[in-house]
DNA sequence: AAGGCAAATGTTTTT
DNA sequence: CATTTGCCTT
């Protein structure tokens, strides 16, 4: 291949960036600007013209997702994969230079990856051994604040000590945690970051060895990185390695896990022989579309300041649906998915976007209603389901019998009679003794310091670990996991659960054992099961398995970042769920929201809707919300509002009931549900409800900057707008 | 030790 | 509302 393969399918900053020659280069790459296409052809570019072999190159990533997209793209682009290519997450580069040096890094060869929940056990069992009050200081708070320390690369020996209450807590606990760690072989997702950076810290020839080895690295989605993870990539540049990082401070959502916008602007500070260059020129979105987005973005204060640009035609006019309620809402939705496809599109082409989670289950029996099959993502990963965490920490413990987590999971589930006390007295002596709760339940029932039924049911539990290991350890993978679940009593134990939640359980650990036979041990000389397991930490397994049928996309707006398509429909457009409650104090935060905002509407291709309802269960009960702030940011002439509810009489008996009650009232008011009105005091509003008649009746009305409010009918003066 | 019922508690997500 | 947690009873 030669260059002009890799220049010509390319705009000119997309060609200055792949074939810059400066030292280094950051990539201000706005949305729908080419962003991975500059990676990939830049990653060529090196391999081909550079005559840069893939060995001497490192690509980094933030999900193990986009690891797979930029690898399969390198081998569409060059033919063939770029072997001996380092492609990966942070994270999974991080578990392989640890893996490689354990023992240089002071960590046994078999250490394990401790997920979020482990973590979460393990800060419970901390709070124990120390006696700290948890209604006082939540557990989550401690499991944040450690993951915090470690985002900023700070271990508790590195703290202050500090004299107000939260801070000292939160130290002690830190410190114990990080010997409960240290004792069990366990490292976090954080820790793998932490490691990483003080292996070569503290062996510099092996860092040397590292920075002569790669003559390249790429980082992508550099506004998410966070300080340790920028800490270890500028520890690994040196003042030899040159760096090419990409990204887009208007797409920075992840401030509230760490990630740190400021790398980006610190960056040409940082390596001052950088070539900075600007991917504005948008292929993705109608120019309403980038219109509407631009319009958004540009209330932020905080910016680097790019401007996204198109040569494409206006396109269809962006619609706004102002619902009665969440079920109009959902209703409508389906309405114009259904419409969509009848046009001839794919479903797949189509997207519901939300903040949070909890909208998509009357967004999902809308679509059952209507037929329309669709896929949503997010929401409990493969991995992270407590039936498959129980077969994994079984799995867990044939590796390694002193695995702490995994026998504090399965000792008792399925449950066979040991109960929080015998667990108790084994967690103290271990503790007591130094030793695992595996070595400690030895001793316990070799010396009987156990009550006779506890004693009984803890060697029970030993000798099926044992035995669930006999003549197993030679057998394919599958067939291991096969014997393990079934031996166990996992199967019945989820089989016996009522209702379809067990049954649902069942199939995913048959979905188990059927991901087990399909795994590709990444070093065939070793034994896989291991490695699977950590693979099962690394990567929580979000690939679709059913990824063929044609399906409508349901999706939060983070796990949208990334993704395009050609109708978009962004639901819940209301105050207090987007910009969400929680966020709309701190500037800061609501910043990240419209950035949010902003990530959501570059999303569309062709056609956007916005969707908000008037009022809405939330919790519970019923809240009113005014149309979010990010719509009102939108120039109205971009914006074509539907106003179906004035045309379209509502079939639902519900619904009648008081537009009839409110044309009985005596004079004709004009008035109906969805009525949009003002009042010379509130402003405009929205009708949402109506009791009595004649001079007792009251209406209900959400106004825009007031909320919801009811009012008698015969004082209020409101005069009815459209 | 296990199962049932009342009370509390609710973002976003990857690794 | 729906799910998880904690207390209380068998």
């Amino acid at each position: 291949m030669d260059v002009t393969a890799i220049l010509d399918p390319l705009n000119s900053a997309q060609r200055d960036a792949v074939s810059s020659q400066a030292k280094h280069l950051l990539v201000l790459a706005g949305a729908g600007s080419g962003k991975t296409r500059v990676l990939v052809h830049r990653i060529a570019w090196l391999i081909q013209v550079e005559q840069i072999s893939p060995y001497s190159l490192l690509a980094v990533t933030f999900t193990n997702k986009a690891a797979r997209e930029m690898r399969a793209r390198i081998e569409d682009l060059l033919g063939y994969s770029g072997q001996g290519m380092w492609v990966g997450t942070f994270h999974g580069i991080a578990h392989r230079l640890l893996k490689m040096h354990w023992q240089q890094a002071g960590l046994p060869e078999n250490f394990q990856i401790l997920d979020s929940d482990d973590q979460l056990r393990l800060v419970k069992r901390v709070y124990q051994t120390l006696g700290i009050d948890d209604s006082r200081w939540p557990y989550r708070q401690a499991q944040g604040f450690i993951n915090a320390q470690k985002d900023e690369g700070l271990r508790a020996r590195h703290l202050q000590p500090a004299q107000d209450p939260y801070q000292r807590t939160m130290q002690q606990i830190y410190t114990a945690y990080e010997e409960a760690c240290e004792r069990g072989g366990m490292v976090d997702f954080g820790e793998l970051l932490l490691r990483a950076h003080e292996l070569w810290l503290q062996q510099p020839e092996l860092l040397q060895h590292y920075q002569q080895r790669f003559r390249h690295v790429l980082v992508d989605e550099f506004q998410d990185t966070n300080a340790i993870q920028y800490a270890w990539l500028r520890m690994l540049a040196g003042n030899q390695v040159p760096l090419m990082a990409v990204g887009d401070d208007d797409q920075s959502i992840y401030g509230w896990r760490g990630a740190k916008v400021e790398n980006i602007l610190n960056f040409s500070r940082d390596y001052p022989d950088t070539q900075t260059v600007r991917l504005e020129q948008n292929y993705r979105s109608s120019k309403n579309i980038l219109d509407a987005a631009n319009a958004v973005i540009s209330r932020n204060v905080d910016r680097l300041g790019k401007n996204l640009w198109t040569d494409d035609p206006d396109g269809e006019p962006i619609a706004l649906y102002a619902a009665f309620n969440e079920h109009d809402e959902a209703r409508f939705i389906a309405d114009r998915l259904q419409d969509w496809t009848s046009q001839g599109n794919l479903r797949e082409e189509a997207a519901i976007l939300y903040r949070s989670n909890a909208q998509s289950r009357v967004l999902e029996e809308a679509l059952l209603r209507a037929g329309i099959p669709y896929r949503i993502y997010g929401g409990q990963k493969f991995y992270e389901r407590q039936e498959i965490r129980n077969a994994l920490a079984y799995l867990r413990l044939l590796v390694n019998r002193n695995d702490d987590a995994a026998f504090e999971r399965v000792v008792n589930t399925p449950t066979r009679g040991i109960g929080d006390k015998t667990v108790q007295g084994l967690r103290e002596l271990a503790r007591d003794e130094g030793m695992s709760l595996w070595r400690a339940a030895q001793k316990a029932v070799d010396e009987s310091l156990l009550p006779g039924r506890a004693s009984n049911a803890v060697a029970g539990f030993l000798a099926l670990i044992d035995e669930l290991e006999e003549g197993v350890v030679e057998l394919p993978l599958a067939e291991i996991a096969d014997h393990v679940i079934a031996r166990s009593g996992l199967i019945d134990f989820h089989r016996r659960e009522k209702g379809d939640r067990g049954e649902s359980r069942v199939e995913n650990l048959q979905e188990l054992i059927t991901a087990c036979r399909g795994f590709e041990p990444e070093d065939k000389a070793l034994s896989a099961l291991p490695q699977f397991l950590d693979q099962a930490a690394l990567d929580a397994g979000d690939r679709q398995a059913d990824a063929g049928a044609d399906a409508v996309q349901l999706m939060t707006l983070h796990s949208a970042k990334g993704l395009e398509f050609p109708l978009v429909i962004l639901a819940g457009m209301e105050e207090n769920l987007f910009p969400h409650r929680m966020s709309v104090e701190e500037p800061g935060r609501l910043e990240e929201e419209r950035r949010l905002a902003y990530v959501g509407i570059t999303r569309a291709m062709q056609k956007l809707y916005l969707t908000f309802a008037e009022s809405r269960q939330q919790y519970g009960s019923e809240s009113y919300n005014a149309v979010s702030r990010f719509v009102r940011d939108i120039p109205a002439g971009l914006i074509e509002e539907v106003r179906l509810r004035t045309h379209v009489q509502r079939p639902t008996s519900y619904a009648q009931k008081p537009t009839v009650s409110l044309s009985d009232s005596g004079a004709d008011t004009g008035l109906s549900l969805g009525q949009r009105v003002t009042h010379h005091v509130f402003g405009e509003g929205v009708v949402l409800n109506f009791e009595g008649n004649g001079a007792h009746a009251r209406v209900q009305v959400n106004f825009d900057n007031e909320g919801s409010k009811w009012l008698v009918l015969s004082y209020a003066k409101l005069t009815p707008l459209c």
